[in-house]
DNA sequence: TATCTTGCATAGACCGGTCTACGTTCGCGA
DNA sequence: TCGCGAACGTAGACCGGTCTATGCAAGATA
């Protein structure tokens, strides 16, 4: 058994010394900068090829780049998440940078930790997705780093923004759930730890819910489980709201895991979907397709988003100073989770099984 | 509007100055190093909280270390996968190093990419999650870094590994059908790209049904379709599968986003679960305990193997040599997804509704 | 021919930390 | 009183890149 002994990195000046040049001259070859003659760059070259030299990150990143984007998530398990980090990945794979992904944890404390980590580590931009912090935290980060911030509606001059529209999302759900004949109609919100972000998407789906329910003269009916948007939190939402006097014929959750968990609680209870209760969720994850799920929800397109975000980072990164803002419209997914109450009228819509796999970028349906 | 004006981060001198000692005093500071008063250190930490100072990475990496611990993996939406990951940031919350996870694809080529954006970043030590490379990248890698490979059987000096028994597992799954009264049983298996690995998990799965089969004398009815274990693999491995001359009475999915796969495959095709076709999967991922999936699957928690992954992992840093390898031992979890052929002798389980969100650490089961 | 530009190449400062080598002070035993 | 080691503190090299300032040669311009 040999020891390990850790042999040293192949550097810049082994480079130089290996191709009898200067370490600026490699230095120019390797960022393709301008002063480098034909026959400097080859030989360079086939001086790198011949080492295998790859230049650290850690000391370009100490003078110029470190050719890193970092995305800052509450967890990387969360599937609408991780189909934004997919179109970021997809659009970054073009150029030089990498993403590298970081938990920030449900807490606006721990994400302060993760945010500082990646500051820390001098990356070139970042792509916050649903971030807890406040605004001013945002723009302080943003004044030295080039920051994205999707899925929140509060903009700013200091950093550029990806929203779904919410608003418009919300309504089609709610208008769906109406015109089906619902009138009782419940939602499941994600309770923020101190005081609700009125800027924080869950608070305007939520304050969405109440508008449509008043403007159809339902203020009466107006049930909101303050939970959270997790499979945990739809779960334990749906049992307060089942727990309540007069049971809710449709219960609209704030997301797709959330949705699961009101699915759950209500097998538990033994009620049907959509016979005794219609459900709907919001993100058109990839599981909502599933036929065994087949979930009516709202969807934004959680790739192009990602590569939308890529692509404005690395503007911002070449210099682009002043703000972008993009507005997503959103569309609705009718699948057999909402039907009208008590079966009547039951407006059966051909199913649909759209399958979003990683192994198949384009979304198809099937009959 | 003010200019953005990105301001300079505060530096080591900058602290060094304003409490009037050397960087080298704070340096020490810093890292609780040998030779500071009491007094100093006082003064120092003082002049650290005023300032808002916090160190850099990438200058830290240059000399010493970059408390950065990088995560390889195919895609960071893969349900077991994050499982793993939160038990190592669990772990990892406790030291002063943080977890940057990044994508490797589907191919080896990107993975190998990406494994090179880790050592390039200098990070101090790297988790592979089911790498597709082969040994030998894997063991140089190792030479440079500390390494801990997951969910791999091929064991190497160099690197320490943590392996659930893929064939104590498999095992599970094919006696439990037996038992049932199964015979055509059906297995979808991930197909590498060139020459699958023998010590690659998919291929141990794949090899223990075989023998599970040619052991019970069903070696006539040996059925595998070689996709992937994704969603869309399992999907289409089913197609497949039931195109052919005789359908199977069962399908052993290699893992439970196949099991989706085939459960989505089957309610297509019309047929039922499990009265027609039993399936089971692999992973216990968190969707499988959904009582509208409810899926017989194997149970390997993912995140204790993460936390023994992050404590192994600061071992190594720490300076152990020697390699350590760890296996885990999986068990049945038995929901209703599987049950006797043609709905004789149906042995009615009590559904278990095992949630597992990332809300609720504990896991807990409800009546 | 003298001067100016342009293209190419290099030396060396620099980024912000760590770490080694060394200096100073203090306490204590001979 | 001297010698010595332990405790504390500092100067400055160093890590591996980037970048600025500068030198030099060849061709263009006056």
């Amino acid at each position: 058994m040999v020891a390990p002994a850790r042999r040293r990195r192949v550097t810049i000046s082994d480079v130089a010394k290996h191709a009898g040049v200067s370490k600026a001259a490699v230095s120019k070859v390797i960022r393709n900068d301008y002063g480098v003659s034909e026959a400097m760059r080859e030989r360079v070259k086939r001086a790198i090829d011949e080492l295998g030299y790859r230049p650290q990150a850690a000391a370009r990143a100490l003078r110029g780049r470190a050719f890193t984007i970092g995305v800052l998530m509450r967890h990387i398990g969360i599937p609408f998440y991780a189909e934004i980090v997919t179109g970021l990945v997809e659009q970054l794979t073009e150029s030089d940078y990498q993403a590298i992904m970081i938990h920030g944890g449900t807490h606006d404390k721990t994400e302060k930790r993760a945010l500082d980590a990646l500051t820390d580590r001098q990356v070139d931009g970042i792509l916050m997705i649903a971030p807890l912090v406040g605004r001013t935290q945002l723009e302080q980060v943003a004044r030295e780093i080039p920051t994205l911030v999707l899925g929140r509606h509060d903009r700013s001059p200091a950093y550029d923004s990806i929203v779904d529209d919410d608003r418009i999302g919300s309504e089609l759900v709610m208008e769906h759930l109406i015109a089906l004949g619902h009138r009782r109609i419940a939602h499941i919100t994600f309770q923020q730890e101190h005081g609700r972000l009125a800027d924080q998407m869950p608070h305007i789906r939520a304050e969405t819910y109440e508008r449509v329910m008043r403007d159809h003269g339902f203020a009466d009916e107006v049930a909101v489980a303050a939970t959270s948007y997790s499979e945990e939190g739809g779960y334990r939402g749906a049992r307060e709201l089942l727990s309540r006097s007069s049971r809710p014929t449709a219960i609209f959750a704030g997301s797709d895991e959330a949705a699961l968990g009101v699915l759950a609680a209500l097998h538990e209870a033994g009620l049907s979907v959509p016979g005794d209760v219609s459900v709907a969720g919001y993100d058109n994850t990839r599981l909502a397709a599933h036929p065994h799920i087949a979930l009516t929800t709202v969807n934004q397109d959680g790739v192009v988003m990602g590569r939308t975000a890529g692509r404005l980072l690395l503007e911002r990164i070449e210099g682009r100073t002043s703000a972008v803002h993009f507005s997503v419209i959103p569309s609705l997914v009718v699948r057999r989770s909402t039907a009208s109450p008590r079966g009547t009228e039951d407006c059966a819509a051909p199913h649909i099984y759209a399958r979003k796999g990683h192994d198949a970028p384009t979304q198809s349906d099937h009959q």
